[in-house]
DNA sequence: TCGTGAAATTGATCCGTGTCAACGGCTCGG
DNA sequence: CCGAGCCGTTGACACGGATCAATTTCACGA
């Protein structure tokens, strides 16, 4: 089996086929719900079957050993998001990482079985969550290739509460399920520097911070301060009004 | 349409439908082979049908414009490779470029046609070629984020002498398609540091460099100056082994 | 053959980030 | 209530890459 849990033993119930699909009536597709509890690990090997992960609750970090000891976290996932195991390459201690509690759905596409004309809908609606995902790994590669670290941070704040926040008038406030370090090493940064940026932001009024707790007081501001703002609004907006992409996380789990 | 050539218009001709895809007696989708200049643009914008491009020949940069003026090479594409434009976040100046000349092949992956079983084979192909897409994608996303500069071009001297050069021996030589400028914006570094980079690894013994030919006289040193080389190596077998990957850009194309 | 312009290299300097260390705040358990 | 330990912050300093400028190399055309 190409995922299983290396520390604490996810609590794995087999919810088999039960979930609905949006724009399906009959899912043939073995599915697993999978909970993780904060700082759970699943790791993955980018052999074997396609294993295809749903994020329906919570946050998680895709990290990987890439020199030595070093660890470095390459992607991050919110609810909604969707992640392929065979989207990534072997590298050692490449791992999953519960940034909160985590309900996952895995779905096991195996290509044979894929041919059967009931699977449609929920294949064409993975194409287009994974059409998300990679336009959404596209900008953040865009945006840890900013030689200028302040806007680096100013793309992560946006992504992160276009994903984890709501508008409340001109204001947005949001959790960051991640700690600093986390953060850091997602965007290619020293965790002190980052902390002088997050310092940086705090006296140029843009967040307020509040352990973890993030508030927005002016979101234009905020992404006039991310050179990518635009993009990953656009991209936001797109995936909004896809259909069954985010309401899948709400209906589909079984209570 | 979502692909059209902005500057000296491609030479475009229509082969409908003759190319032979691996596995795949007739192929109804829609393709067309694209003819490129070196230095010719396609651009690209994020909307309407999926189109697939596949390279059959040549080398392509994908570049985006991220903040004012500045641009930047957010992916290469070597033969063999593929790419979809929905996975392509909209952002200004979105551009193909080709490095040299190249053939490029188009596919238009419409969802409602490819519910016939006869196009089951090329897109069972296609999720292949994806997900090695993406996942060298996340490997080139952990090498930029690397903070020493070294490692980075060593991971891209690994990456180009995988997909450009082959093995004589001990060594390996290729030749570099894209301009220093090119590449430094690949790897997120400034032309002159890329210089002087390239000026050390000579130094060194690593390289020898005539031109934009570039002669690796040791492999396995190399490797040793590359944290992603293991992983790259491990990809690239994984590709030689994946049935029509490769083949189909020498059997494809109309004489 | 020479001249021109673009690309690449190299040098000098500045600034920003990494590094290491110390400090402060918060949580949890005794 | 106190103490331990972790996380986050801040300061001092060094180093590496960015920047700008000057020079060399190469390709191409007259």
């Amino acid at each position: 089996m190409m995922i299983n849990c290396r520390i604490n033993m996810a609590q794995v119930r087999n919810e088999c086929a039960t979930a609905a699909m949006p724009h399906t009536e009959a899912v043939k597709f073995a599915n697993v719900r999978i909970v993780l509890q904060p700082e759970q690990r699943l790791a993955i090997t980018g052999t074997g079957d396609n294993h295809v992960f749903l994020v329906a609750n919570g946050a998680l970090l895709l990290e990987a050993q890439v020199h030595g000891e070093q660890r470095r976290a390459l992607e991050l996932l919110f609810p909604g998001d969707i992640f392929a195991t065979v989207d990534v390459p072997r590298m050692p201690a490449m791992l999953l990482i519960a940034a909160t509690a985590c309900d996952l759905i895995r779905y096991t596409v195996s290509p044979v079985d894929a041919s059967s004309q009931a699977e449609w809908p929920i294949l064409a609606w993975m194409q287009t969550a994974f059409a998300h995902r990679n336009a959404r790994r596209m900008l953040h590669y865009a945006s840890i290739a900013e030689p200028v670290a302040e806007h680096r941070l100013g793309d992560f704040l946006v992504e992160a509460g276009l994903y984890l926040g709501h508008p409340n008038g001109a204001s947005r406030s949001f959790e960051l399920p991640f700690a600093r370090e986390q953060i850091a090493s997602y965007l290619a940064l020293n965790p002190d520097t980052l902390s002088r940026l997050f310092t940086r932001f705090k006296q140029r009024g843009l967040i307020a911070v509040a352990r973890r707790r993030v508030t927005v007081p002016c979101w234009t501001a905020l992404c006039q301060a991310s050179p990518l703002a635009d993009a990953m609004i656009d991209l936001a907006a797109q995936r909004a009004k896809a259909p069954g992409l985010l309401q899948v996380t709400e209906h589909s789990l079984p209570a």
